[in-house]
DNA sequence: TACCTATACTGCACATTGCAGCAAGTGACC
DNA sequence: GGTCACTTGCTGCAATGTGCAGTATAGGTA
């Protein structure tokens, strides 16, 4: 009987909606879920499969042709404990920025290597930014998508991503003026 | 022969500075880069051993008194790996925000645990900004704490870690005020 | 009929986490 | 001078998570 993990709420959470076949359960979060909470695709069929042995899930074999598939379903118990973990307090947002562990060494590399670290941190927030972009007005022109139940959620999250990721190519591109009057790496910032 | 990971880097990195007891590498680490790259402790002692198994950094034990202690130095080889690295591409920035699963996930619980959520997230963000802020007027005040040479590069560092936290701090705030009017968690926006 | 892609997973080696444990030095107070 | 808490300085190990390879069917196109 171990402990739930946070993939487990998160496989139950989409199993409060509707029921899921393991495969598209594995997508919709992959797809949807990785930039807030990323997790192997591995994980993401195993979940559920605790959650079975727990009996807060329940799983029914399907067959389209010879071909298998197993179908989750959420029971009384998930409902509760998906209830009662959502009134618990969340843990602290956690970053991983391998960029700025490059920035902080940057001492020990070239001005080229820094300067090229920041204009890549600043393309991949910009073409995240406008995924982000690109979903808020879905959301907006459509009824929700695949989650119609959750658009006035959605529009909470995408707001987030947003800003999220318009602050990292913001800061990306503030810093990149910093560093342009720096000859090498150890440089101290000219005083105004 | 296995490939090297960010953190060993990153212990590289530090080693490029100075030498260090693995301890206090550990205590630096642990302390200064968990908000950028968050790791166990127990891979901070690892990571310099397979270091050393490379060749990348040697070790000696030192001894005060009957206690022993390892201290670690970097190696020319171990110098050219890092500025190989130092030429690489950053991994893309990756969240992890289990307070967005539970916001997601809102319409399964009440509309107090919504906000006690976005109330959390808020407090958390706001603590967080203010430990960066001081961080930064460390900096300015003085020559740089223990990493005089990496002056110009925390200013940079820190100046995002004040805007990240500010960031979620604002839209936690502006997410509190979106969800003022709702009485429930399956509440649609009111249009304006 | 052949081939490509999507569906639908499982097995396994390896990496990482997190906690418990152990031992010695350091300082403060009585 | 004793003891108590805290810091230094790690290691072992079970449990968990990652990532890649592997297997097999279905559906569509050319």
């Amino acid at each position: 009987m171990s402990q739930l993990t946070t993939t487990s709420y998160l496989i139950l959470g989409m199993l409060s909606s509707r029921d899921w076949p393991a495969y598209e359960l594995a997508e919709q979060v992959d797809k949807g879920l990785t930039e807030v909470w990323p997790r192997a695709r591995r994980q993401l069929y195993n979940a559920p499969k605790q959650l079975a042995e727990q009996g807060l899930v329940s799983a029914t074999k399907e067959a389209t042709g010879r071909r298998k598939r197993t179908v989750y379903s959420i029971t009384p118990a998930g409902r509760k404990a998906l209830r009662e973990w959502l009134a618990t307090d969340p843990k602290r947002v956690s970053l991983e920025f391998e960029g700025m562990i490059h920035l902080l060494l940057a001492d020990q590399g070239t001005i080229e290597d820094l300067r090229s670290t920041l204009e890549s941190v600043r393309e991949e927030a910009l073409l995240s930014r406008a995924v982000f972009e690109g979903h808020m007005e879905y959301i907006r022109d459509t009824d929700g998508g695949t989650f119609p139940e959750k658009r006035h959620l959605f529009v909470l999250s995408s707001a987030f991503m947003i800003g999220h990721f318009a602050h990292l190519a913001d800061w990306a591109t503030w810093a990149l003026g910093e560093i342009e009057s720096w000859t090498d790496t150890q440089a101290p910032r000219p005083e105004a």
